[in-house]
RNA sequence: GGUCGAGUGGCCGAGUGGCUAGGCAGAGCUCUGCAAAAGCUCGUACAGCGGUUCGAAUCCGCUCUCGACCUCCA
């Protein structure tokens, strides 16, 4: 699986998480079903140009100048940084990282060879992808569904300044103005290549001609994936995927999310709060179940309320996992086996697999997901017995409930404490101190433990906490 | 303008012909020193107008509204 990773020149924000929860998922559901999952995604720090696709700044380059850095400098710093990010959204690493700057020579091989198949011309140093002649043979915009025809009437008239033969045409390699940071020798000129070109060098190269599955932003399918399927076809004559997936954008205010519009929030503002449009901080775990409540098809729209209900969609699906980890099966005579509630639990975790089998359906899967919860909660105090579902039935549905969280979803606890000893400790003296009717002390430990988070939870026989919802 | 997609209960959000999605918010109940947590019950939603069908949120047509792409963006 091949999937665009990001342009390093800026911090990652709810787009790039949604993008990488998405793909992370697709990763961790393949190989949990024991699929052998190579997954590379790529940084791009060199190739990406503003503005107008081909004769626009680099991005990093531009950052670069403005922060008086080397752009090897801004690169490092924002591929740290969305590592950072990654991480703490629980997303794995990918079994490959490979970056553009590393695979130049692979990318001059690929002009080189487009050239050869007489594909591509040279332009005072530059080479472009020749698209009209390309689509003589291979239809160019399959996947988006476009055609040429209509892109031709809707692109604007070539000025006489473009080195290009068709406003369609993209570049394969870019000669270097002097003054430009990045470039590299080649046998056209000293510059440096096209965006497109380094997907297909770096996905061929790791994956092969033709690989199950390439991922990324729905806003990348066209130009970008067209340009790889373009550049595939005419190197090797094959689609380079067979699978193309596409996540679908956030918005914020029924608005598109992204860099263009200046309208996007970073992850580290949505972890601190810092941002006008948010009315708290919501923790990397709440963004990552936000995320997961949609399907990644769907446009999600971000908002306070939303996240707020995510929150607490989160904390309660948490907690249950607390207490499935902590309930064990005991045989019970006041609670007989229960067809009925070993077929609603049967079905609910059937139907919960079925929905990652139906396209990752993670949203539909976390719904069924709560209903297993209610049944865990219902064992722990004491509404229904572990022995109602039979110990089979009931080791399969805790176990099921515990991986697809953890593993498939990949949410995990957010400890508040890592003093949880303690803890217990505080919540034996409550229990006494409620023995002896000493309410004002009960109530004085109650209130202290909701200031950090923490609730307690009083039932018949037993005194837990909870994190506050 | 072209192409594509979407409009689901107070909010978010699954669902493509008949079978309770789910979460958040709200109401009631059980439990409880009081609460909370948890559980149970409830609201009887599918933009509008036609059509197909025994039956439509789901298919078809028209209308309205919104969005995405067509230029860099996850």
């Amino acid at each position: 699986m091949y999937v665009c990773g990001p342009t390093v020149y800026g911090d990652a924000h709810l787009g790039h998480a949604r993008a990488a929860v998405t793909f992370d998922v697709v990763f961790r559901y393949l190989s949990f079903l024991g699929y052998k999952v190579r997954y590379v995604r790529n940084i791009t720090d060199v190739g990406h140009l503003e503005a107008d696709s081909d004769d626009g700044e680099d991005k990093i380059a531009k950052k670069a100048k403005l922060d008086q850095l080397e752009p090897m400098e801004v690169a490092q710093f924002f591929a740290d940084s969305y590592h950072r990010d990654m991480q703490i959204l629980n997303t794995l690493k990918p079994s490959i990282e490979p970056r553009a700057t590393g695979h130049i020579p692979e990318q001059i091989k690929l002009v080189a060879d487009i050239l050869e198949q007489g594909l591509a011309y040279v332009t005072n140093g530059s080479v472009y992808f020749d698209v009209l002649k390309y689509n003589e043979k291979t239809k160019y915009g399959r996947l988006s569904g476009r055609v040429i025809e209509e892109l031709l009437s809707g692109s604007r008239e070539l000025d006489g300044q473009s080195e290009k033969r068709n406003p369609l045409d993209f570049a394969l390699w870019k000669k270097a103005s002097p003054e430009h940071l990045m470039k590299w020798d080649s046998p056209w000129s000293i510059g440096f290549p096209g965006w497109h070109l380094e997907c297909t060098a770096m996905s061929s190269k790791y994956l092969g001609h033709h690989f199950d599955i390439h991922g990324g932003g729905m806003d990348l399918m066209f130009p970008h994936h067209e340009c790889e399927i373009a550049q595939g076809n005419a190197c090797n004559h094959l689609d380079p995927a067979k699978y193309w997936m596409h996540n679908n954008m956030i918005t914020i205010n029924g608005q598109k999310m992204g860099k263009s519009l200046g309208n996007f929030i970073t992850l580290q503002q949505l972890f601190n709060g810092d941002h006008n449009v948010l009315e708290q901080a919501y923790s990397p775990m709440t963004i990552r179940y936000f995320i997961l409540t949609a399907h990644y098809r769907s446009t999600l729209d971000f908002s306070n309320q939303a996240l707020q209900a995510a929150q607490k969609g989160y904390k309660k699906l948490i907690n249950g996992l607390r207490i499935a980890r902590k309930i064990s099966y005991v045989d019970d005579p006041n609670f007989p086996f229960d067809a009925g509630q070993v077929e609603q639990v049967q079905k609910s975790l059937g139907a919960a697999m079925d929905a990652m089998d139906d396209d990752f359906n993670t949203a539909q899967a976390i719904g069924h997901l709560f209903n297993i919860l209610k049944k865990i909660n219902s064992i722990y105090t004491g509404q229904l017995g572990a022995s109602s579902f039979g110990r089979e039935v009931f080791d399969t549905m805790i176990q099921t409930f515990d991986r697809f969280i953890t593993e498939l979803l990949g949410l995990v606890e957010e400890k508040l404490t890592e003093q949880e000893p303690l803890l217990n400790v505080l919540l034996q003296v409550y229990q006494e101190a409620k023995l002896a009717r000493n309410y004002a002390k009960v109530d004085v430990i109650r209130a202290e433990l909701k200031q950090l988070g923490i609730i307690v939870k009083d039932m018949k026989n037993k005194i837990d906490w909870a994190y506050e919802e």
